[in-house]
DNA sequence: TACGATACGGAGACCCCCGCCGTTTAGCAA
DNA sequence: TTGCTAAACGGCGGGGGTCTCCGTATCGTA
């Protein structure tokens, strides 16, 4: 990768980390290029379509819930391990702006792409949930909590605070709404 | 309103339904009006923005919800009669392409208009909400369970049988994912 | 230093949203 | 039936976005 190159790429990721922040995950790679100082076709070599860049935006995001996952992995208190690490992932969801629309998204692709978000997290997540199998309902997967999450994030995003409010609702989620009599 | 408006409006509607459920929420005014037979002018002036027509497309199918749940009320069951709705109003959410999209779009307006799709469910739904309280978990209202319906509802979207799915994820969350020990 | 590969920038084609305005037409009244 | 007027229509123009493509500038090496 020439010089030049991997500074645009840099700067590029930058500013389509504010951009993002600030108008969510379709903010315009026009506005990006130009904000970013460089050419539209710039942007479009970079990041060929717009999934690409969410995914390298988001990237260091992933890899940390990735990482909270994998250090969870083998507690004492599987169940607890579990919540602790959806919590952590709703809060994500919930508070960046764009990742949980970018989960989405690439759940709806199908996963063709195993390292995509959806993908990394699906496999991050797997043992927490094996591990705590016992204590979840029967039938529950990774990608139900997953796709319960980003439904969730997606849902509160209007709200004073997208966090709280999407931690609630997954609390409520968890301990039942209206558990059986 | 003139004769000629008249059938405009009602064919403008028709179209639109159509397109919705192809193309999502947001599909493109200009085709509708080209399929239409109109000009884009025509569609801008029977609904002024976006919001309008899918309020309009929509608002059979949340009068039915609506009428749905009023029947509901008294009933001997009050946990039954709750679920029941919940269930009809995801499968419609998960269902008719679009709708989930158009509730989570004005639940982030902020219910300035009483009489849009969510307001009108949060009215009908409330007195469900009030009957099952005993039966729910505490600090459960209607705007969260509105909330979560449309979340899951966006959430499987891509998937083979939205519907299914999310009446499933659903039953998971009214359950609980994992009730505490 | 010269040269080839690589990356850049932006023009062009296409689509969409939105506001505006000249023209047509429905429906009423004479 | 015939005029008339307000309401409705259609589409143009401006602004912006996406995506493709190609001539040009630049980097890194021989």
């Amino acid at each position: 990768m020439r010089a030049d190159a991997q500074r645009n790429y840099a700067r590029l990721l930058a500013v389509a980390e504010e951009e993002i922040a600030l108008n969510g995950a379709d903010a315009s790679l026009e506005q990006i290029a130009r904000v970013a100082g460089v050419g539209s076709g710039t942007v479009r070599r970079h990041f060929p379509n717009r999934h690409a860049l969410l995914a390298a935006v988001f990237r260091d995001h992933v890899e940390t819930l990735c990482a909270h996952a994998r250090d969870r992995v083998g507690r004492p208190d599987p169940r607890a391990a579990l919540l602790e690490w959806l919590n952590a992932v709703t809060t994500s969801a919930a508070t960046i702006r764009g990742l949980a629309m970018a989960l989405n998204r690439d759940q709806v692709t199908g996963d063709e792409h195993e390292h995509c978000a959806t993908g990394q997290l699906t496999e991050a997540g797997e043992p927490l949930v094996r591990q705590a199998a016992a204590v979840l309902a029967p039938g529950v997967t990774i990608a139900d909590l997953l796709a319960l999450i980003t439904g969730i994030a997606l849902a509160t995003e209007h709200h004073p605070d997208p966090a709280a409010e999407a931690n609630r609702l997954l609390s409520l989620a968890v301990t039942g709404l209206s558990p059986a009599p």
